[in-house]
DNA sequence: TTTATCTTTCACTATTTATTGAAAGTTTAA
DNA sequence: TTAAACTTTCAATAAATAGTGAAAGATAAA
């Protein structure tokens, strides 16, 4: 397989797993880019790659940027900016799992917190609430067992993964 | 708070969890909706609570049975079908971290298998094919991790990940 | 059988989400 | 300052996705 060839379906692969997953094609597909190719790359370097917008290029490299997997980067004597993503693949894990963390897992603990005390306290109200109960607890332990992944350095959670698996 | 009005919170709250999944609002909702419930409803029971079409219910109280999360229950004397949604909520996560293994890991790591032959050994095929590997071996590290969690019971589980982030 | 009850399918429509591109905004060098 | 080089925004539009409902397909009691 040739090399062009490998990392378009690179990209192509990249931006399907993105979208099952609730993420936008192209905001992987640029990701998936920048990952292909070690030098920086400029905002048309990527509207021409993808075929996309300079509008959409722009949003989605920012969003990136946001998600901590895409760094601007400046090259001497010129004035675009240039883009490159992050090298270290349990980097990327860690940095996705704390975004999703962050802007999915702790509005769904909040919310089912609202949701224990109920003033009902017939069979069906009781049966209900431990349902919410056993949820929150879940959503807890795992958001702490996230968090964990995030904050400690890859070594210590993948030695402590596998002495729990393996 | 009424039970009624949090059931309502919940399974709103629960539809927008799933969307930001990537599974579609209806099948969430549906989800909670029968998590809320202990009684098995049919499908115009489901039809009258979340306003939707039969069409869509079907369509969807099926997605949920091929995921496993949701089983058909007949009434004695009735021919109609019921369903209901499974009462244990790790039960729940390992059938959901099954079913998207193999829909989206396992495609991932065939696809990272098939760029790995580059005829190529310039310095940036390297680099390219240095990080394919690792995208690979991660891949491949999670996937086990994840069979391992849906393969195990929950108590053994349950007890080694307290260890874990005690 | 026949018929009533229930389930599934699918072409069409509605809704949601993503993308465009041109205009407005910003930065920097002269 | 000014103006060129570049970035950002956002209303309009396109594309993708989800939902509808009526018709066809099952199933089972009579």
């Amino acid at each position: 397989m040739k090399l062009e060839e490998a990392k378009e379906e690179f990209i192509q692969a990249w931006g399907a797993l993105g979208s099952s997953w609730g993420i936008n094609r192209t905001m992987s597909s640029i990701h998936a880019l920048l990952m292909a190719n070690n030098e920086p790359l400029s905002t048309e370097d990527i509207m021409a790659a993808l075929q996309i917008s300079r509008g959409n290029a722009n949003m989605n490299t920012r969003a990136l940027i946001e998600w901590g997997l895409v760094k601007k980067h400046r090259i001497a004597g010129d004035r675009k900016e240039f883009f490159v993503a992050g090298k270290d693949v349990w980097e990327m894990a860690r940095q996705i799992a704390k975004e999703r963390r962050k802007r999915e897992l702790n509005p769904v603990i909040e919310s089912l917190e609202n949701l224990k005390d109920i003033e009902e306290n017939s069979e069906e109200a009781e049966s209900f609430k431990k349902r919410i109960n056993d949820l929150h607890d879940f959503t807890v332990e795992i958001s702490g067992l996230v968090d964990k992944f995030t904050r400690n350095d890859r070594n210590w959670f993948y030695r402590s993964l596998l002495k729990l698996l393996g």
